[in-house]
DNA sequence: GGCCAGGACACCA
DNA sequence: TGGTGTCATGGC
């Protein structure tokens, strides 16, 4: 066990909790089809999702978002549509190796998919090109709806914070502690990542106390009701 | 003009 | 195995 203290994991449920009275429902994943929810994960690593928007627009726009027309578009001729998204060339790479993926080996069909045994489909991503576990996770909670924690660089830096996460603590370790002390609920899982995320862009990044919140961090919305005193 | 965002990967010691 | 550089646009 990495993790600094037993006890203090058995917070985690209280925490969700507060973040929910503070922020309410997140409803998570904006995507409208389960494929959009998929190529909304590739476009949004290490990028805003505002700029995600504009590129998934520019996609409907050219009648590109879906499985068929990817699987047969250049992927150079990607290159304007995802521009918004950042990083427009690599992102036009992976989403076509996803989307080949799904083509060359469920047909394109995504209900089959994710009616495999998820441990499988999960190591199925992984070792698709520009899948990595964050993106996998989000795929399998948001597209597929499978209990899995998504752990991000938020939930690192907030949790680490907190006390309950060594620095440098694995991806593996930390979605372990979470799913260990948290009821298996989809749609808590759902909802606690799209929190964390919520409460990410709303701390101070740079000053270990702030103001507001004297406390390890501060959060400008929950105030009073900060989590470090669930 | 600088910083950061809902990561992943290649490369190197 | 772990650290570092790279990929890139848009909002504040």
């Amino acid at each position: 066990m990495k993790f600094c203290d037993k006890k203090k994991p058995k917070n985690l449920y209280k925490i969700y909790q507060v973040l929910f009275n503070a922020f309410g429902p997140q409803r998570w994943w904006p995507g409208k089809t389960r494929f959009e929810v998929i190529v909304g994960a590739i476009l949004t690593q290490n990028t805003a999702w505002s700029n995600v928007e504009k590129a998934i627009a520019n996609l409907r726009k050219a009648n590109a978002l879906n499985l068929n027309t990817l699987a047969n578009i250049p992927t150079q001729k990607l290159y304007p549509l995802l521009r918004p998204s950042g990083y427009y060339r690599i992102k036009s790479t992976r989403l076509k190796s996803v989307v080949n993926f799904f083509y060359n080996d469920y047909h394109g069909n995504l209900n089959h998919f994710f009616k495999e045994p998820v441990e499988k489909i999960r190591e199925e991503l992984l070792n698709v090109k520009g899948i990595g576990p964050e993106t996998a996770d989000s795929i399998l909670l948001y597209a597929g709806e499978k209990t899995v924690f998504v752990v991000d660089a938020y939930t690192r830096r907030i949790f680490e914070r907190l006390g309950h996460l060594k620095p440098k603590a694995s991806y593996e370790h930390i979605q372990k502690l979470f799913m260990e002390n948290l009821p298996r609920d989809t749609a808590l899982y759902n909802e606690y990542h799209a929190l964390i995320v919520r409460l990410g862009k709303d701390i101070c990044r740079t000053k270990p106390r702030c103001n507001i919140c004297p406390l390890v961090w501060g959060c400008s919305s929950t105030g009073e009701r900060c989590v470090r005193s669930a």
